[in-house]
DNA sequence: GCTAGATAGTCTCACGTGCAACTATTTTGG
DNA sequence: CCAAAATAGTTGCACGTGAGACTATCTAGC
């Protein structure tokens, strides 16, 4: 969010494609992946001030709130690792963080002792009611330059980029391993 | 790219929209700065078999590198941190790399003596001629889930976005900067 | 023309994170 | 049942990177 220094540009490829080009180039500026990247990490620290300033959560710490948030039951941090695509030891960081802050509990599962459910702490749940309205808020900040049709948009083409790089699992898939 | 667990899903919140709610929550997967966040790294692991194993560049010296190409007079490293937003001491470091590996060259400004001139030597140009055929094959192929339309759309998008959060720069601002 | 502030680039520091090894437990296959 | 493989979670290690201090140089204002 915040830049200091003002900015320029590369020049387009829109120039380029009227007149015959004698050599192809790539135009960082409209490489998708590259406007990804930025795009991402401008919303990222856009979102931050909520929960890290306000709360002195990170985004895996987050992550692992909105999980258990979103969720009635407890579940394990393996869950949690996969459904976030968030690296085990990250995850495994931020509970420990959290379970230390008391805005998590955990139980050990008697069936497997392995594992432990994790469910918030009625402070972690206040927190988070507190909280996930403030961010919708920001995403909706973010995304008020598009109407309502164009966010069904993008939200769709997302959700097609998503399913070909299988990012996205069906439902039944997901009730299939919630079955443990 | 690489997932070896299988994976598994949160309930989306579209089950909920129907029946009436008898409170808010936030679904991560239907999150559009966690989706983004989310995309972007996996794009990034996508793309990046082809400028890491095949030529050991990472994405800083692969901007870098981009930066270059794209244009045909040399430019400071300043410069390529601005229209990359990328931090100026990673294009510093990504630059050192590049020069130790004679990918690019840089020449001293004799108008002003703080900043240095980049530009790609013979063997980076070769480099990078090789490599974006390669780059935007692979943007191809993540996005040929989508129809010429739509990636229209997404690009028109992402655009808006962009422009919103000020990530874009008109080319009269370019220009005017460019000017030095 | 000298001083104060801006700017280009480098470097040190701290920190977050992926990887992989490790422990503990469970499952599977003979 | 026992050994081998799989799995949940933790931890040490290495590394990339952002923040910010620092040097050198340039610019602006008096």
């Amino acid at each position: 969010m915040a830049r200091t220094s003002s900015d320029i540009a590369l020049k387009t490829r829109e120039a380029d494609e009227t007149s015959p080009r004698p050599k192809a180039r790539l135009d960082l500026f409209k490489f998708v992946p590259f406007r990804l990247n930025r795009l991402a990490a401008e919303v990222s620290s856009a979102l931050a001030v909520e929960y890290q300033e306000r709360h002195g959560l990170d985004i895996p710490a987050w992550r692992v709130i909105a999980t258990l948030g979103f969720r009635n039951d407890a579940c394990s941090a393996q869950y949690i690792s996969q459904c976030t695509r968030t690296h085990k030891s990250t995850i495994s960081r931020a509970v420990t963080t959290l379970l230390h802050e008391e805005l998590i509990e955990r139980v050990e599962n008697e069936a497997d002792r392995r594992e432990f459910r994790l469910q918030l702490t009625k402070k972690g749940r206040a927190l988070y009611e507190e909280l996930f309205p403030r961010l919708l808020r920001r995403e909706d900040e973010i995304l008020s330059c598009l109407s309502a049709q164009e966010r069904k948009q993008l939200s769709a083409l997302l959700g097609k980029i998503e399913e070909s790089l299988d990012l996205i699992q069906t439902s039944a898939e997901a009730d299939a391993k919630q079955a443990y």
